[in-house]
DNA sequence: TTGAAAGCGCTAACAT
DNA sequence: ATGTTAGCGCTTTCAA
């Protein structure tokens, strides 16, 4: 519960540092910062960085950012936490982030309008330079850059990633078409999720194409907003009830297939 | 491309809100923050309301938490982003942090010792109060209080979160066996993962009790450091390739599992 | 009832 | 080759 372990030395400031080597503040910041065109003797160059390791000076970020107008930090927008396809994409954007020297705060909103617009604006409050939206309903600008993955809305100043459902739709159906499926069941995912409108639309037409039928009784949708199996459990079971007999299943989603193939296990 | 989209006006500071009322910055601070023990006319307080709302002042999160020394930021470190069961967990965190009025920073470091290290340095300096640590073998204590789910190092200023491994083993081995399941195969965790050597333990023990075998040739290792399901597909091979019998199997990870149902379809 | 001043920790411009 | 000053945007004394 200790609010500061005593195993750790309290944190030193840029000026205690420099009167601690009896320089000048703003002489350590630019040596640390190895700021270009200022001479300064290799020998103080050499003190100083040795008293900054060896006092463990962490310079505040905080202060810093409110001189630099800089945070170096960029807010990811999000629905949810635990579902496997935006965390997939956080987690490239995360590793290219890092790399570049930035952070991000992180905000999910369940697909919540107020919470999209008030976690957006806290996002901006903390200082995040730009915005990432992942499957998310933005319904304005913002004044940083924003680039949304997955969001359909033709905004001024927001920039899209947009899929290829239509080659995934191909992928999906022709390699199931060639391994003699012509029964495919499919579960189509929920219409909160930005997504799930275009991509069926590219599987009916693909599905048209290859000579593949999409019957009403073997298509199910996806309706709630949870990230664990019970996601697909019942809609498989529904299916299964149905009577229809189908050879494939198509699922957009892991938690929904593994729903699926928990309830062909226990019912069929 | 545009840095700052024009369809939203340049964010006004405390400064020329307060000269726009012909106040003074400080009661303007006083009267957005409710400060108590401070007279101010109902006229004045609705009138800076007001104003702010209609001028849409965003404080600085920034410069308020350099003044204040308070972030309402917590930091929290996790290996990787795309497995389910550390943002599963992260969810739940992110949950209660946003609802206490806590944003927080997440980095993920992929096990690797060098990471981690810089990485909490930096959740510190960028003003974390406290860290959060999921799966992650932490090395020393910090200045500031440190919760660790599913770490398992004894280190003073760090509290441990732990799970009933136990428990999960008497569920998971009791249903099995109550449905009559003798050979059980297993796919153990990976070494890197801080919990997969206590989980194992418990199943042995667990098996042991109720009078399951735990058989060599139907227990096998994850090994990669991956979240997608080529993570359970080869082991599972490797097990259908010994030609033993199992009626069921128990994996302690979503994308092991799917991996091994895809191994199944393919080659059982 | 309100204003002025100081300062959180840092850095850029301007002296010395 | 180094130091001084000012100020990022805010809040908290203290004075008017």
């Amino acid at each position: 519960m200790g609010k500061r372990p005593k195993n750790n030395p309290e944190p030193i400031g840029l000026r205690k540092l420099a009167e601690h080597l009896g320089l000048n503040p703003a002489t350590v910041s630019v040596v640390l910062n190895d700021v270009p065109g200022r001479s300064i003797p290799q020998a103080t160059r050499d003190r100083i960085k040795a008293a900054a390791k060896e006092l463990n000076y962490q310079p505040s970020h905080l202060a810093r950012s409110l001189r630099n107008r800089r945070t170096l930090t960029i807010g990811v927008l999000v629905p949810e936490l635990g579902d496997g396809y935006h965390t997939q994409v956080m987690s490239g954007i995360g590793d290219h982030l890092m790399e570049a020297g930035y952070f991000y705060f992180t905000a999910h909103h369940r697909h919540r309008k107020n919470l999209i617009e008030e976690y957006s604006q806290m996002l901006l409050g903390r200082g995040a330079e730009a915005l990432i939206s992942i499957d998310t309903k933005l319904e304005h600008g913002f004044p940083v850059p924003v680039v949304a993955v997955a969001g359909h809305n033709q905004i001024p100043g927001i920039t899209n990633i947009v899929l290829d459902h239509r080659l995934a739709a191909e992928l999906t159906l022709t390699h199931l078409h060639s391994l003699g499926h012509r029964q495919i069941a499919f579960m189509r995912g929920q219409s909160f999720s930005s997504d799930s409108q275009e991509r069926w639309q590219s599987i009916v037409e693909v599905a048209g194409e290859i000579g593949i039928e999409i019957r009403p009784e073997l298509t199910v949708q996806l309706a709630r907003d949870i990230t664990s199996p019970e996601l697909g459990y019942p809609v498989m079971q529904q299916l299964l009830s149905g009577g229809k007999k189908f050879t494939a299943l198509v699922a957009f989603n892991d938690q929904s297939a593994i729903g699926a193939i928990r309830a062909l296990q226990d019912l069929g």
